[in-house]
DNA sequence: GTCTATAGACCGATAGAC
DNA sequence: GTCTATCGGTCTATAGAC
């Protein structure tokens, strides 16, 4: 059976589409969005603009793609940590889901995701609120106050803000990923007052 | 007698100048600095562009300008911090100037700080550098691990991805500056384990 | 200090050959 | 699926009048 839930089902990314979307993703860590033309995501690829166009028929229609492929791999971890038999460990398989995320591209789940080019249109984006929403019960379980919410925002920002730092960029893999679990940890932690 | 420590005297901008690179910093929060025009600039501003370019020879000089001015606000807040007489005063007064700071301009001290357009350049800028060493100290004492630095970067990360997130927009300046302190402190506080 | 006018490069996007 | 060639528009930047 299918999995209901989020009420999308983008169509799977032909091959050569997902090397346009990893040339995009990883430019669009390096530029930003508006600071990444089709002209460079085409020399990435090393073939011409034309070529891009036949496989996305607007700049709009990459940007989205991209962020489809990130908000993808983020529902496949909220999935994999809901399957989980305790909430105990579903809280802890959704917290190491989403630093493999953060390891990711260009060390960034969401470049793309803190984009303001992004944000503002995709806090709208039904899907993502869904997301969302599943996040802050797996971390949060029911306390759905303000402060809750704010938390998750916090710790997506934390992970992401931390990873993708420059200042930070020179330590290894093994080393950042600890630092991300303890960040994850700490802001999820209850205060102590 | 004046303050040496940071290498670098920026001019101080005009009232011209400071005109531009506000309205510069309005619209690299909402489009990001390679989605701003000097066009867009200009018309925020209701002149030409031309105009703009009386100010600044460059964009490069715009962006310039407005990362500075940015830092100058920081170093001001650094420089009040360690002017406290103890160092428990120091910290709490930095961790307060961070959170106003933050409460800025679009809600982000650095929508400039953290586009990726700036990040790479002004990880090697001297300034920059030294304000985070004084951030380090005036936080973590003369705890100079890599655990410490990262945290540093984490709590900049946090605040800005927090305050400029569209979710979490609606949300009253004083909730926001509440919820801000709570996470510089839970973000700072030792590790319970 | 602001304007108009203009230069040359680059932008997103399309047509049509191979 | 990739190319060349081209469109109209916008980009950064400059020259020069007021």
């Amino acid at each position: 059976m299918s999995t209901p839930g989020v009420a999308r089902q983008p169509v799977e990314p032909t091959a050569a589409q997902q090397r346009v979307i990893t040339a995009a993703l990883t430019l669009f860590a390096e530029h930003g969005i508006g600071g990444t033309s089709l002209r460079m995501i085409a020399a990435e690829l090393k073939v011409t603009v034309a070529a891009v166009y036949h496989q996305f028929h607007t700049k709009d229609e990459i940007i989205f793609a991209a962020v489809e492929s990130q908000l993808r791999r983020l529902e496949d971890a909220v999935e994999r940590a809901e399957s989980e038999p305790t909430t105990r460990r579903a809280r802890q398989a959704i917290i190491e889901g989403l630093v493999e995320l953060t390891m990711g591209v260009g060390r960034s789940m969401s470049s793309v995701l803190n984009d303001p080019a992004i944000t503002g249109s995709f806090s709208r984006h039904a899907g993502y609120r869904d997301l969302l929403r599943r996040l802050q019960i797996l971390l949060m379980g029911e306390d759905s106050s303000k402060e809750s919410r704010v938390r998750i925002v916090t710790l997506l920002a934390a992970l992401n803000g931390t990873a993708s730092h420059p200042l930070v960029a020179h330590l290894d893999d093994d080393t950042m990923r600890r630092e991300l679990l303890n960040i994850a940890n700490q802001v999820l932690a209850r205060p102590r007052r």
